[in-house]
DNA sequence: GACGCCCGTAGACGGTGTCTACCGGCTCAA
DNA sequence: TTGAGCCGGTAGACACCGTCTACGGGCGTC
């Protein structure tokens, strides 16, 4: 399959996650991906007919790394659904301060898809998590538990994307995101326990 | 002042805002617009140095739409503060899908903004007007206004950013965004009145 | 041993943003 | 009235981009 750890396809791959992540969106050229990864401009084209296709590869990656993150995290932290889903939503706002150029790729569907390669369902593994968690915290009042899991991961991607622009800083004077985040879980999920 | 409505200046943004609102935010080059506008692809250069400079006179076009649109739809809503927030999260989001390249541009920080310009700040009055009817709609136990606000505006923007975007549609079935957005509503604010 | 197929090379094309030299018409002063 | 200077737009160049295409060389297979 595309195990080839060592074919120019997965090096490329591997060169774009590292530019990305190191240099930001913009820098993701196919052209400076060939040039890093050592071959000549045209190379990419065997295997990604278009620069989309690259971009969309790269960004799996991505969603691929903060599931494993996700998951590393969720290893640690003990059985509480609320607990869990507090840690999960740290993990999210600290993978996409962290690597905020490949947070922004990730979620840029202007770029990615094209509807062949379904990129947003790479999202889904991750979104059934939280919605599995959710739906053990959830209380018997609350909205059903897929709507309740959308508008809470809903709630976390604009902190993180809200709060990495700078609009949340300057509107709220906050100078770190914890506080929303908790006010986050709570509105979702009800006053934290004591 | 730059209020010259028949100069170039103004004649480039208003060809941008069409643009980017015609066929989305990758079509806004400085060249296509100079072109559309009628002049050579230097002339732009006079009165903005860089592509930058462009997308961000056109993006504050953008939020200047907007927030005159959140304040058209609360000048026919009664003064219930839940009321009124009801009807700026649904302009919100109406804004996002019908203006979907603009809303884009918008908050696409790598675009924009370089410090200078300080775009960001452009956001701040409607971020004011949620903040104003949240501390009227607050319940004494929730977090601060300020926090409950910022919350809650990142739960309306992340459901239209991944509304945009497909995730939610595909990750909750939902064929429209009502639902999320009356659970968003409820969990920020409590649950509605009769 | 020759054929054919991978897979990468290299050049071209039209597009982009930016820089720079130019130039025409207007204003204003002598 | 005439001349100088600036203001604002033109036009060409440059490097870079994504894409397309023709080419070539090394490999395995008949």
């Amino acid at each position: 399959m595309d195990a080839d750890e060592t074919g120019l396809r997965a090096r490329l791959v591997a060169t774009g996650v590292d530019l990305v992540l190191r240099e930001g969106q913009s820098a993701v050229s196919l052209r400076e991906i060939a040039r890093r990864a050592g071959v000549s401009h045209g190379a990419p084209r065997r295997y990604f007919p278009t620069h989309v296709d690259l971009l969309s590869a790269i960004a799996r990656e991505g969603f691929a790394d903060l599931t494993t993150q996700v998951e590393r995290t969720l290893r640690d932290v003990d059985p509480d659904p609320r607990t869990r889903l507090t840690a999960l939503a740290r993990t999210y706002l600290d993978f996409a301060a962290a690597h905020r150029g490949m947070f922004e790729l990730m979620f840029r569907h202007d770029l990615l898809d094209s509807g062949r390669l379904r990129l947003r369902e790479t999202s889904l593994p991750l979104f059934a998590v939280v919605a599995d968690l959710v739906a053990q915290a959830r209380r018997p009042t609350d909205a059903p538990a897929a709507v309740l899991a959308g508008a809470l991961w809903a709630n976390l991607h604009g902190i993180a994307q809200l709060w990495a622009w700078g609009s949340l800083p300057l509107a709220t004077g906050a100078t770190d995101d914890d506080a929303l985040l908790r006010a986050a879980l709570e509105a979702h999920l009800g006053p934290a326990p004591a």
